[in-house]
DNA sequence: ATATTATGGATATTAAATATCCCTATATCT
DNA sequence: AGATATAGGGATATTTAATATCCATAATAT
């Protein structure tokens, strides 16, 4: 069970679009080149950020993508969401209606306890990725970079910014 | 990112395990048929519990599993992890180190923000799942099985059982 | 007008999950 | 001793999901 590698990625492209001045729009060709990923697929993931809202997109040269929300307004588990999904990563097949011991046509009310607890699991995770948001990864990740690599990365994309 | 269905499998079996009297087995062919699963590819995931240590195994007529502790000494975070893997559900594919603004061989001393965060919500699913035994689930079940498909069940089950 | 972009559909490629089959060693029963 | 039932493991097929590319279209800036 491992997320889709376009998860990464938009989380990288929505990392570096909360850097972006008020106004700016950065393409696909450049957050591509940037991660040095493949910029047709790169675009499924941009797509599914625009489809769920959560950046804004604009045609034409000097087109691409920014932000919908300011980044503080924005976190972890949504961006997560837009493209690997919202379904739960436990499914159940309800493997216990073919018990023989259960009276034919017997339905059960609830959900059982395994599944319950399963998807306690996973809302610990969700609950986990919504507290964290894209102004909280910026703080950690300019405190962290070295300044003359987060200058030089900021200058680059300003050169590209629509 | 979905779970293996055998994730669901090896935890209902483990739940039928931690019925199961002091000294009894119950085989695969069993397992496979309360539950309504195909018993050859059942028997991989019980293969996995098997090496994991969480259950033992006899062979021959009378041959089967049962569980290799306590139901209260074995979590579900143990069961999920024998049949799905101990690997994190994100993959850090190091893509900042595309980024050419980055000097030619520097290494990133620790891995970045984006993937620390990520694994965080892991530990989270994790810690949740360690936090439930098969004892916390035996109690829940047999609060809310009805009494008659409970008993059934049991009766079932010992009467296949080495 | 021309060039550049996002969008969405179609399709190919690759990897993983699902499932079956068969052989071996071991234990139980008669 | 011999027949039978079992776990274990290797090989392999089938199905599904992830990854990746290509192309046609509409919108936008210069
Ligand atoms: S008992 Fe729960 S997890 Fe198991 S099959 Fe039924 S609903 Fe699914
Ligand atoms: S920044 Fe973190 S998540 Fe992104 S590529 Fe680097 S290590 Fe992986």
């Amino acid at each position: 069970m491992i997320l889709k590698s376009q998860v990464e990625w938009a989380l990288h492209c929505c990392a570096i679009l909360a850097g972006l001045p008020e106004g700016r729009y950065l393409s696909t060709k450049a957050l591509a080149e940037l991660h040095g990923l493949p910029k047709e697929y790169l675009s499924k993931a941009l797509q599914s950020l625009s489809q769920a809202g959560l950046v804004h997109s604009t045609l034409g040269p000097s087109g691409g993508y920014r932000l919908a929300r300011p980044p503080a307004e924005l976190n972890f588990l949504e961006i997560v969401e837009a493209v690997e999904g919202k379904s739960r990563t436990f499914v159940c097949d309800n493997i216990r209606a073919n018990n023989p011991c259960r009276p034919k046509g017997y339905c059960d009310s609830s959900p059982c306890a395994v599944a319950r607890i399963m998807w306690e699991a996973d809302e610990a995770w969700r609950q986990k990725l919504r507290s964290v948001t894209l102004a909280d990864l910026g703080e950690i990740l300019s405190r962290e970079t070295p300044p003359a690599i987060w200058k030089d990365t900021f200058d680059w994309v300003l050169k590209r910014a629509g």
